[in-house]
DNA sequence: CTGTAAGCGAGACGGTACGTCTGGTCTTACC
DNA sequence: GGTAAGACCAGACGTACCGTCTCGCTTACAG
């Protein structure tokens, strides 16, 4: 999550209570405040810790979002309703009540504007949140493969491009009708979208975009 | 663009060229600092005006940065290549190149960031940026419809949710593409792309996100 | 006092109140916490000021303390008692009831401790404090050969070179007994320096001294 | 010198050399940072010692330093050179040399500054530094008495009152010309000095102190 | 063609947060 | 129990910007 002297044997043991207070205690502060306003002094405060024991762990304000946010993403679920477009639905759903969370958009967003310019952080990003959540279309994908409902993919390469466009699109979609177009993403939107994405999906876009 | 004392008769006009250079000013600080290094006190020496002739333009900074950056997307033009996919695949590479600008990864979603506290700046972000733009995707499926590759579409209101869908998605999955998943938005990733859009729209999206 | 940009014509002019506020603010922190935990910060705000502007103008604390100091010694006066031994014992009294004030003790003598490792900051306490106040010495010597006390004083490199003699023994007598020796400079203390001082000097020290 | 345990018979006992470790590291860190930007911290380390075991010892950086500091003066010694001026003359010389020494200055002059707000300090102070050498002036009274060039002192009082004014005199004059004027204290200057002094004392300075 | 109202540059103002450093304490593991 | 190592809390450091203000000057319309 955040380094850490690997092997030092003496002196006294960083707090284990500390790293999640620390992260609470930011989520919090996000939801208050916002991103622009969340002061690394604050957390501390709120986190009833120094600000030396923060600066200890953490190199800044980007580094502490990007692990408070995605901490958000892990309780993602993939259901298991029966059909590939209900899984979908369903995760797609999550997916957007949990953006909806005022810690979510104004953290992640703003950790994404400053990744523009620092490819370390973009890489924390795309490791923390992003490839975390992939587990969510590989396995939907396989589900529906086991069902019947999808081919199996014989080319691991074609399978990993089409995953990454389905998780561009999905995530794409649900953060721009929810943070830029300010529209709520709900069932009727939810359906719609993965109808086009599905029929869009059948019969080989991976073909295409190979060539 | 930004507020204007309306009927301010007397006294010494506004400079005319402060406007424009202010604006390149805060372009060119977006590409070296980006977005939360760039202050505007270095805007107003960049733009050889004082902070008091900024600050009696706009707001703060997010203003500032959303009427910069909003600019860019004015050059967005619809190709006349011919068929429906050729226009989406060019306007989308088009949207992809300005996107891929650092001036417009920095600011861009910053503010959107900053817009998920603050409704007028998103209410501003999308009457600046997002519907000056969606004259694209409606020039573009009339001229398809005259085309004849699209049928006419009766009803306005299931009409208008379409073409939100529609740059819900486009819009969205090129930003993820771009600024999440750090991969470049190349010509095959675009027909790839335009191939699943189109394939799944066809046949009435509308209908089902309409029922 | 402090440097002072000397020709700055336009801008926002400095506040004059400003630093007759902060070097009270300064002597009043300095009775109340003493020099070592006297702070900045504290100094503004006790003078209702930023601490950006006591930056501004004091490069930090000790260029602080000395001014602030400094203005306590001005009002040392050279009384005309109608001797030199009166005279003496006179301005002695005076300079040791500064002294012992404590925004005098703890400035004047941390001061003079961080001098010792920074020849600037010594070298303005000697304008600041002791050249400004060597007048006394140099205006009750030429009251005294007015009065036929002293004989004139033909040569003023020995003059002056006596005139340091004279302020090494009176501050450094004074200061040693009030700080290091912790006890009173009373009247009678004063009555038996001085006149080991005057029957010390009469005679030609400064001949002894030159040769 | 500083407090110890006095009957703590079990545990490890501590270490004998970290004492002196520690003071020369004391020593080495004044002449190195001065006073100011002295740590303890620092100290330890210079010392091999763990922080802990130097808070153990000393209540804090004032009683580190005056101990450290104290070491230096008890390498005074009263010259036997023959005459009471001679005597005064060598040992004038020798506390102006060691003063020079860069941790003689930083640390005294520092902790005399923190003793005037702590009245312990100054005791210590006093304890450990002054009246420790007190006894130069005491050894070259008697010395001068045996010699005939001082007439034997009937009065105590009147005794220790002439020694206390000749210390604070002596010591307050090479401390102000070493550290406020900044001059050498060479052997001209301490020549007039004792010239003054010893005239100035000679013909009973005490019995008009008295009075 | 002069008065006046607003805009202009410069830069000081009271503030807030930064990220670092130090002080003094506490908690480990080892000796 | 003493020690070295180092994390802990607390808070000052000096810097950078914030957004506002106060200046002396310029501009251009209005009377």
């Amino acid at each position: 999550m955040h380094s850490r002297s690997p092997a030092s044997r003496t002196g006294r043991p960083r707090s284990a209570t500390a790293d999640a207070a620390i992260l609470a205690a930011t989520r919090e502060a996000l939801v208050e405040l916002g991103w622009s306003k969340l002061t690394l002094g604050d957390v501390a405060t709120r986190a009833g810790v120094a600000k030396t024991t923060l600066y200890r762990r953490w190199a800044g304000k980007n580094e502490l979002v990007v692990d408070a946010v995605a901490e958000l993403f892990d309780e993602l679920e993939l259901p298991d309703s029966g059909s590939l477009a209900a899984d979908i639905e369903g995760v797609v759903l999550q997916f957007a009540t949990i953006l909806a969370r005022p810690e979510a958009k104004s953290g992640l967003m703003a950790v994404v504007a400053e990744a523009t310019r620092d490819d370390a952080l973009r890489e924390r990003i795309r490791a923390s949140v992003v490839d975390r959540q992939k587990r969510l279309v590989l396995e939907g994908r396989s589900r529906a493969q086991v069902r019947g409902e999808l081919p199996p993919e014989p080319d691991p390469a074609t399978a990993s491009r089409t995953a990454d466009l389905i998780f561009d699109m999905v995530a794409g979609a649900v953060v721009h009708r929810t943070l830029v177009s300010g529209e709520p993403v709900d069932e009727a939107w939810v359906r719609g979208f993965t109808l086009v994405l599905l029929r869009g999906l059948a019969g080989g876009a991976a073909h295409t975009a190979a060539d």
